[in-house]
DNA sequence: AAGCCGGGGTC
DNA sequence: GACCCAGGCTT
């Protein structure tokens, strides 16, 4: 085939060394890639760019260098190392998978697409990688970039998600028996830093020529996709609770869903609302939040401190502006308030006090460092 | 098929 | 500051 040949001397002249690949000189000398790097590079590359991946990889190989270290790991040591990269099921299923590739596997991962789908964690999209990039076998690989510049180069004017399945297809008639892990990389490098959603650099593409997109003028608009929907905003309070060795109050969230498995500071729920709620002080906070849903109305004033033999403290006061963070499918506006407490405090199974320089290596999603930088605490 | 899951980049 | 990006799991 005319047009991969094209795309794999481009990849060719403008290979990028990433610590989880092996260069296609090092391959023509037989080196193998290694396939827990590979999975380990993927998982972490879902929905998440590479600059952002580096230097998380780079650590997780240092502190596990093989898959039975990871599988033979603390879950909660996995948390923290993954704090900040988002997206926490990720790192809840790299454990789980790590685990069930060591003792169903014995360590070594499967070479079939078919077998990697049933991974924890291992989509389409990941089976079919580690299937091309790591065993080097055939496989169709589709992301974002791969639908990007695929329906671009033909054209493709279906809308997504129903675009994957021509897009799958014509991935798999374009990918070369011979180097179809390097292909699947050439394409998704491509869509990277040359096919990008905006302002293309057209000029510099090996496939400008043969672009059915670009000879039609539409290729900036593609790939099609519906309207999104508008995110809702809510609010909330979060309560950074100090001693006087300056051990902050940490609490364990609850093991799935948002931030699920993460740690957190206190706080009340965030409830939805068209309009920022006039609350001053922190017990205010406490009653609006607690009035979002009527059945937990009654447990409203000791709901932040659920479990714990505390009143909320006179002196909690605000710190400073709210804190701003966008999730995936909401805005959030935190008031953060403070306090210090005298020792003594009985704390129940799923809080602890996390000294100051323990604080920024505890799992912190970027929303509570956010907070716990508004106390001054980071 | 649609909703649930972060954080970083661009303009 | 508003908007864009987009893989796996769950329902």
């Amino acid at each position: 085939m005319q047009e991969s040949s094209e795309l794999l001397q481009w990849y060719d002249r403008n290979h990028r060394e990433l610590p989880w690949r092996t260069s296609p000189v090092r391959q023509k000398s037989g080196a193998k890639p290694n396939a827990y790097h590979v999975w380990l590079s993927e998982v972490m590359l879902q929905q998440t760019t590479v600059a952002a991946v580096k230097d998380y990889f780079t650590r997780f190989i240092r502190r596990w260098p093989c898959l039975e270290d990871l599988a033979n790991s603390d879950l909660d040591d996995v948390l923290k190392e993954w704090a900040g990269l988002g997206y926490y099921s990720r790192a809840r299923n790299l454990h789980k998978c790590a685990q069930h590739v060591a003792s169903v596997f014995s360590g070594e991962f499967p070479s079939s697409e078919k077998e990697l789908l049933d991974l924890p964690g291992v989509g389409p999209y990941t089976a079919a990688a580690i299937t091309a990039i790591a065993f080097n076998k055939h496989a169709a690989v589709v992301d974002g970039n791969v639908e990007r510049v695929l329906s671009r180069l033909a054209a493709l004017e279906t809308p997504l998600p129903t675009l994957k399945r021509p897009v799958k297809d014509l991935m798999g008639q374009l990918t070369p028996k011979d180097r179809p892990g390097d292909f699947a990389q050439a394409v998704m490098d491509l869509g990277a830093t040359v096919c990008t959603a905006r302002n293309p650099a057209c000029g510099l593409c090996p496939w400008m020529q043969r672009c059915q997109g670009r000879l039609t003028g539409i290729h900036e608009s593609l790939p099609r996709k519906r309207p999104k929907k508008a995110k809702p905003t809510r609010y909330g309070a979060a309560f950074v609770i100090k001693q006087k060795d300056g051990a902050v109050l940490l609490r364990k969230r609850h093991a799935k869903g948002l931030l699920g498995g993460m740690s957190e500071v206190p706080g009340t729920d965030w409830r939805v609302s068209s309009a920022a709620p006039s609350c001053v002080t922190a017990q205010e906070w406490v009653q609006w939040a607690g009035a979002g849903d009527g059945a937990a109305k009654d447990e409203a004033l000791s709901l932040p401190f659920k479990g714990l033999s505390l009143e909320m403290p006179e002196t909690m006061s605000l710190c400073a502006e709210p804190v701003k963070h966008t999730f995936t499918h909401f805005h959030l506006y935190l008031q953060v308030f403070c306090c210090e407490l005298e020792y003594g405090l009985n704390l129940p199974e799923n809080c602890w006090w996390s000294l100051p320089n323990a604080l920024a290596g505890e799992a912190l999603p970027t929303v509570f460092k956010k907070a716990l930088r508004a106390a001054q605490c980071l």
